[in-house]
DNA sequence: GGGACAAATGAAACCGGTTACATATGAATG
DNA sequence: CATTCATATGTAACCGGTTTCATTTGTCCC
């Protein structure tokens, strides 16, 4: 009995935005019209601008909106719309420095549309990409921008059942059946090995990533297709690195093992080429004096080494934007017809790759 | 009445979970309720484990709820409970490399307590951290880790006023309204500046950040504590490098033409130390030499230098990590009484400061 | 004068959950 | 035996919006 007479109180209370402790009450829609003397459906109208509304009724309305400091609740427009303007950004690794910058330019776009960014770490594994689409799918996410890799054809048509707008970056398109967005692997690893040679390099060596990523194995399709014709050519030249700095460190020991004579190295990622810059030093080889050296990504990294890493550059931060931009096309067009973006690469010519002793 | 009868049978399919397309139909609680001949309350008590359920029944509505493939609407809940599963972490830039570690501590945890990380770039500016908690506060977020430096008195007051509870990293404790995660920068800097004394130097320079961030202002105090005392000290022997890299290079030119004698620099942080070591190079200076050079903070980017970067370490990814912990803790018990957690910083010795010859 | 149609508005259903309250049953207690 | 209480469940209000549909009024045209 007494708890039902301090609930009434509460009421009362809330209806009149007082509260003992100075917390605000958010107003609502109910009490704009009631206060603008209008129906909800009214105020609705000229929030969303859509209907018919008289233009007396329309200030009215926003007077009380103003006085009453109403905003509508997100939340409740996401139940009844179904539309909450998030979209999630799933990636192997914030932490990876090739991510931030292109994370930077999803949020950016996101944000200017009104738009909010979940972020979602994948660590490439399958398993917890899946427990994130769960979520997202419960949380009537409006979209998903994909940078991880483990995707399966499977997963991309159970999202298009589900109606998610998605975004791919990097990936293989498979039956084509989202947007996709990446860049000219193939092109720009002919681009580093064409610059390793105009700088008098008379052998190349390759350090890859992982061949389950299709960027990889294009940039060593590139550079294979770039020096098999060439006398000096053999499959030894090429040592995976896995993407990461120690891998590039070990294979560019591994390399001289074989190769002492090697005089040029493009490495599948920048982070590979970092690692083998550290691995050369430790080799006590100079670069470029006695190896040229060349990475892959054009990530922010290169220019604090010594010396300044070559790299042929993706344009990380437009592919990030770029990708926001197209999923939020999808999701407010509701367009589904997927599309293919494939971005320009361009070589970065620094002291990495500086032309030794004219032959 | 076409368009009625069409409506109508729209209705009916989605009862029975038949759509032409092939697109998926979210099974909802009433449908659970239905199909497992209880009450929507009982299906909600069965899922939210509270109240009393036969065993029975609850055997029943599990069986019902897996035979729908039913997964609780994540909005609907956010609008009754008022809680959404989500926080926000507002930073200033994702791509400087310092944050990405911290981002990835907060969403591991996040994650692992069945929260979702919004990310937010403040670039500091003051109307962007408004706009985003205007646009947060309207989405129902369960609280804010702010890792970004405007935030102002008025704002925790008012976050304070609107119930959102906030863990703020690297501020000072304003009257400590909030929870507050930082770590130890005055004795940090006293550590720095102790390591170069050790290593052999006698005239020790400090390349400071923005003194409006209560971390610079801290190491700044910690040096000039160090070192005030010996002969050779004087104020010009700080500059500041705004905690970026083109900061720190022209930083370290602007101390070597008034001081060509210092053999120890001190850096802010890791990014102004990278600014400094590319000036030094570029000036023809040896590190470590003919110049010790230290930096703080511990971001990965000081392992990639040549020579590689002493540095005094924070713990990055812990304090991301703890600040979720921390927020989503308050969030969970309500309890708002604010803490302030100091987080031990750790003297990394590498290269850069490697003990010059015996004196 | 009456039908067609645009403009303006409100009542009420709906989105999909949570929860306060009412009700019913059976066991334990005095 | 009446009372109390723990267990079990359902009804309906509620969260705060959107949207369908009905209704009213005014204008235009034949």
């Amino acid at each position: 009995m007494m708890i039902r007479i301090i609930c009434f109180f509460a009421k009362i209370c809330n209806r009149l935005h007082i509260k003992g402790d100075g917390e605000e009450i958010m107003a609502t829609i109910r009490d704009v019209a009631k206060l603008a003397g209008v129906s909800v459906a009214t105020v609705s109208r000229v929030l969303n601008k859509n209907g018919y509304v008289n233009n007396k009724t329309e200030e009215k309305v926003l007077k009380a909106i103003a006085q009453l400091n109403y905003e509508p609740n997100a939340v409740a427009r996401g139940l009844a719309g179904k539309q909450t303007g998030t979209i999630a950004l799933i990636l192997p690794d914030i932490a990876n420095p090739f991510f931030p910058e292109m994370a930077r330019g999803v949020e950016d776009v996101a944000q200017a549309y009104g738009y909010t960014v979940i972020l979602c770490n994948s660590d490439d594994q399958g398993h917890k990409e899946k427990s994130y689409i769960e979520m997202l799918k419960k949380k009537y996410i409006d979209g998903i921008i994909f940078a991880s890799n483990t995707l399966g054809q499977a997963d991309v048509e159970q999202m298009r059942r589900n109606n998610i707008p998605l975004v791919v970056l990097d990936r293989a398109p498979t039956r084509q059946l989202c947007s996709v967005i990446r860049s000219q692997n193939y092109e720009g690893a002919r681009l580093a090995v064409r610059h390793l040679l105009e700088m008098g390099c008379r052998k190349i060596a390759h350090i890859y990533g992982p061949q389950e990523l299709i960027t990889a194995k294009k940039r060593l399709l590139g550079y294979e297709e770039s020096v098999k014709h060439f006398p000096w050519y053999t499959p030894s030249l090429m040592v995976p690195g896995h993407f990461r700095v120690d891998g590039g460190l070990r294979a560019v020991k591994e390399l001289f093992e074989k190769h002492p004579d090697i005089d040029g190295i493009f490495c599948g990622n920048d982070l590979m080429a970092i690692g083998a810059l550290k691995g050369l030093y430790q080799l006590g080889v100079r670069v470029p004096e006695d190896v040229a050296l060349i990475g892959f990504d054009g990530i922010g990294l290169t220019e604090i080494t010594q010396p300044e890493l070559s790299t042929v550059a993706q344009p990380i931060y437009e592919m990030g934007s770029l990708a926001a931009k197209v999923l939020i096309e999808t999701i407010e067009t509701g367009v589904t017809e997927p599309r293919l973006y494939e971005l320009e690469v361009a070589l970065v010519a620094r002291d990495s790759t500086k032309r030794r002793t004219e032959a």
